[in-house]
DNA sequence: TTCTTAATTGGCAAAATAGCCAAATAAAAT
DNA sequence: ATTTTATTTGGCTATTTTGCCAATTAAGAA
């Protein structure tokens, strides 16, 4: 194992970890439909302000929103649209898991 | 917010946490390339053994990877093959993250 | 300048995660 | 039946992450 593969996999746990939160993921949903500010947000995901924006700035850090001000509101919107295709794909495996689970049940029950 | 949004993106983010560490990445990308053991992977990783087969039965229950028994040996592999599609927008999100550092390191020195 | 609205930051306690060691299982070989 | 090899599980501590509250910063309005 390569130095440098490790610090590739620490970047890229570093992105993905961005995402891992269900507040953080229904932001990058949100924001994939239109941009937002901390408020709206905050209304939407039902926790408090400071919470919101702090998870605003873990997916700034990630580089996966931008904000932009105007005026006193601050409006995120997504960086990298690719990224609902990663979800896309997390879908894909829900969807299989489910499937998965319904073929055991069904197994079952054939015995 | 619908409560069934709330727990598709709980859901979401169970599977997305799977990946989020450098050695479940390290993992994943090897089990794409071929199916491996236990030990293999405790090697490459470099941590214990039991500590791999932790990060292996966080990659399974989240049905990210399969394992197959053969004799005492056990072998895992990739279930979604997706997900190889879903890094590489994490690669692409890493990319434009460097880029975007450069162009603020240049922008510096021009002023 | 002072007040108001919008957002961020610091600090703290609770919860989740990681990784090691030692002990337990599981299958196969002797 | 006992031993060996491969893997998992339990238990523990250290670290990280979350989310609230209170305090601070930022920009515009009065």
């Amino acid at each position: 194992m390569e130095n440098q593969d490790k610090t590739r996999y620490e970047e890229q746990a570093k992105i993905i970890k961005a995402l891992a939160h269900p507040s953080r993921l229904m932001i990058v949903d949100e924001l994939n439909k239109e941009k937002r500010c901390v408020a709206d947000l905050t209304q939407m995901v039902g926790v408090d302000t400071s919470t919101v924006s702090k998870h605003l700035s873990v997916l700034k850090n990630a580089g996966l929103v931008v904000d932009e001000r105007q005026g006193t509101t601050i409006y995120y919107h997504l960086r990298m649209p690719c990224l609902m295709d990663f979800i896309q794909c997390v879908e894909s495996v829900m969807e299989s898991n489910a499937l998965g689970q319904m073929e055991t049940i069904i197994s079952c029950k054939k015995r």
